[in-house]
RNA sequence: CGCGGGGUGGAGCAGUCGGUAGCUCGUCGGGCUCAUAACCCGGAGGUCAAAGGUUCAAGUCCUUUCCCCGCAACCA
């Protein structure tokens, strides 16, 4: 066995990471212990992403430096990693100094070598929103945000030849056709951005600070691609001017990348092309996993559907959230998570299925035996198929862990527990206790089904590791090892067993739900209280809103935009006024055209998906929005 | 035609290279009493979203249509 260099994406510090970082972290960290397990070598690399715009801009309003900020964000990350019993080797922040200095030297080497050149970043700029737009971005020429006006404009910035190595890249992907995982993923990177070819990569900016230094322009911060993809070298020692470390001579390159699939476009193209130009090898494999979603309905706090990690720690308990996570999770759709689910897969799987399975096995050994069996000898013909049913649980998971299929292999290690309560029902152990003659048999029974149970909790342990010791506590055992679990009889005859306290309590689902959702209306209604009410305003700047009675002329849906009517508005004025509204989901055209409504009349004139809109009518609600319609008061009236 | 993912028994999902439609939960009936109202067995329930096509054979391949869900763009 060699050695195994797994990685996940580094989080990015901007806030507290939500449950989808929660899944990739518990996803990597089942494979990393279940290739130990085998006897890998294994280094298991996580971390967090700390530099850019969004950090500095968060930090300035929580009144703080971006360092403080991340500081504190990236101790709240690496907490829920503890939290969650990952076992990573080593936790990279982008702020660690040596990540910072590697990184300097991997941008210099590469604008020595002449695949970083600087260039000129063309765009356009809007001066009251402050932002940068392509020419892509653009609506009709003018600013996404504010529809005003942006001027061309130019800032000096440092390119990355990606072109350079277009066809090594494209070469290497074909001839590795594991590189890209799935293989959907394969074709949608080749398809849509190698083969069209590649634009060389802005990879420096100015527009902010908050970043490691551009080495050879003091000007110019190295932006987020060359710092965080180089984390999964930097954290193993490497640098391209010096001796790199022994970690790194010894892990690098990965066996896999894992990561979420909205970034493999990074991992798949970048980062392999800075590796060439490095001149260093390849990862294994890029495992572009599905994302998890909240709930199959909308969200909704009054459903109790929106969901958050350390909350379902607190309330299941950690192996209970990682068994969730794990074996819910479809290996290449998005999976969707609710509390209804969790309480049911925790019931039948855990409480039910190994929870039981390992409470009656127990008390059976202690009732009849007083806890040690005197024999394993007594075999009869039906327990050859149960063994084999038992061992081939392993190749069925080493198969599942192969191809990523992370809820298989939790499906055939459930079955262990499954075909061991069949096993009881087969082989009537109560019947036998009650034959003096069959002390024998009834002892080589409870034998079989300890050590089902042994090899169960071996195999339990890349999932639920804290149940697996417990587990292994409960039957008296330490051979825990990969080998002895390819065969059947590890456990010496005349071992014992200890006792073994409920491993999960079963939950109530309705009751649950009915508490989960009494507290959040109880926390609804607190937050209410807090954001009711804006600060008093004086009746002057009042008088600033000019609120006019108008007549809809004319009124149609806007294209392209599911939530706008474009209305077409009399209001007294003798020109037409043009307003778009977010109204389509709760009104038709025909119900406005004809009706009398407010409208804001002094509003600054917006661009919405192309429709230039003066001004918005007056409307209210929040699931449901209702239009405040004025039919009896005349057309042009100032409201007051 | 903005990008993407889907429609398979009541719910959630598998279904490889086309070859008898499976799993978990629920439900109904039975069994059992070692165990956490658990465990075991059996039944019911599907024209695989629709139409057309290719084929000896289509959930699977092709074409078209309908419907959901994310993301993007806007609820001025």
């Amino acid at each position: 066995m060699g050695k195994y260099y797994i990685t996940t994406a580094i989080a990015y510090t901007s806030r507290k990471p939500h449950i989808g970082n929660s899944y990739e972290i518990v996803l990597t960290d089942a494979i990393a212990r279940f290739r130990r397990l085998q006897g890998h070598d294994v280094f298991f690399l996580t971390g967090t992403d700390e530099h850019g715009q969004k950090i500095e801009e968060y930090a300035q309003k929580a009144g703080v430096t971006p360092k403080e900020y991340v500081d504190k964000v990236a101790a709240e990350i690496r907490g829920i990693c503890d939290l969650l019993n990952t076992t990573y080797d080593k936790f990279i922040r982008t702020t660690d100094d040596y990540h910072e200095k590697a990184v300097q030297n991997i941008f210099k080497k590469l604008y020595e070598q002449g695949d970083i050149y600087k260039s000129v970043y063309k765009g356009h700029y809007c001066v009251p929103c402050e932002s940068f737009f392509t020419d892509s971005q653009l609506v009709d020429g003018k600013c996404p945000d504010c529809g005003g006006e942006a001027r061309d404009t130019s800032e000096e910035a440092y390119f990355f030849k990606l072109s350079k190595y277009q066809k090594q890249l494209e070469e290497h992907i074909e001839k590795h056709p594991d590189f890209i995982y799935p293989e959907s993923r394969k074709n949608e990177m080749l398809n849509n951005f190698i083969r069209p070819g590649l634009q060389d990569l802005c990879v420096s900016r100015s527009s902010f600070k908050w970043g490691i230094p551009v080495p050879i322009d003091e000007g110019h911060v190295i932006y987020v691609w060359i710092d965080a993809l180089s984390n999964y070298i930097t954290a193993l020692g490497y640098d391209p001017y010096d001796e790199c470390g022994d970690l790194y001579k010894k892990y690098w390159p990965a066996d896999v990348h894992i990561i979420g699939k909205d970034i493999i476009r990074f991992h798949t193209i970048y980062w392999p092309i800075m590796l060439m130009a490095l001149g260093e090898p390849l990862p294994e494999k890029v495992y572009g996993h599905p994302w998890l979603l909240f709930g199959t309905d909308k969200m909704s706090k009054s459903k109790g559907n929106v969901i958050y990690a350390d909350d379902l720690i607190e309330v299941f308990g950690v192996d209970a959230v990682r068994y969730y996570l794990l074996s819910e999770m479809p290996h290449a759709n998005d999976g969707s998570i609710t509390y209804e689910s969790m309480i049911e897969r925790y019931n039948s799987d855990l409480a039910n299925t190994i929870g039981n399975l390992v409470s009656r096995t127990v008390a059976m050994v202690n009732k009849y035996f007083d806890g040690t069996l005197p024999c394993n000898t007594c075999s009869e013909p039906i327990d050859d198929e149960f063994k084999a049913t038992i061992l081939s649980a392993l190749p069925a998971v080493e198969k599942a862990f192969d191809e990523f299929k992370i809820a298989n292999a939790a499906e055939a290690v459930l079955n262990v527990a499954k075909r061991s309560n069949k096993y009881i029902d087969e082989t009537y152990p109560w019947l036998l206790a009650k034959e003096e003659d069959k002390k024998d048999r009834l002892s080589t029974v409870l034998y079989n089904l300890v050590e089902s149970i042994r090899i169960l909790a071996v195999l339990l342990k890349p999932f639920i590791p804290a149940t697996s010791d417990k587990i292994l506590a409960a039957i008296n055992t330490d051979i825990d090892d990969y080998e002895s679990i390819k065969t059947f009889g590890a456990i010496p005859a005349g071992s014992s067993v200890a006792t073994c306290e409920p491993l999960f309590a079963r939950i109530d689902a309705q009751k649950f739900i009915d508490e989960l959702i009494a507290k959040n209306e109880a926390q609804q209604e607190k937050e209410k209280k807090v954001i009711e009410g804006l600060a008093p305003i004086s009746i002057d700047e009042f008088a600033k809103v000019e609120l006019r009675v108008a007549k809809v002329k004319a009124c149609e849906p806007i294209k392209k935009a599911k939530k706008l009517l474009k209305l077409t508005l009399d209001d007294g004025s003798g020109e037409d006024r043009t307003v778009a509204s977010g109204i389509a989901q709760w009104y038709k055209p025909d119900d406005l055209i004809g009706r009398n409504v407010i409208v804001v009349a002094n509003l600054q004139p917006a661009t919405l998906c192309g429709v230039e809109s003066k001004g918005m009518i007056l409307a209210g609600g929040e699931d449901e929005v209702k239009v405040i319609f004025v039919d009896d008061i005349e057309v042009g009236t100032k409201i007051r």
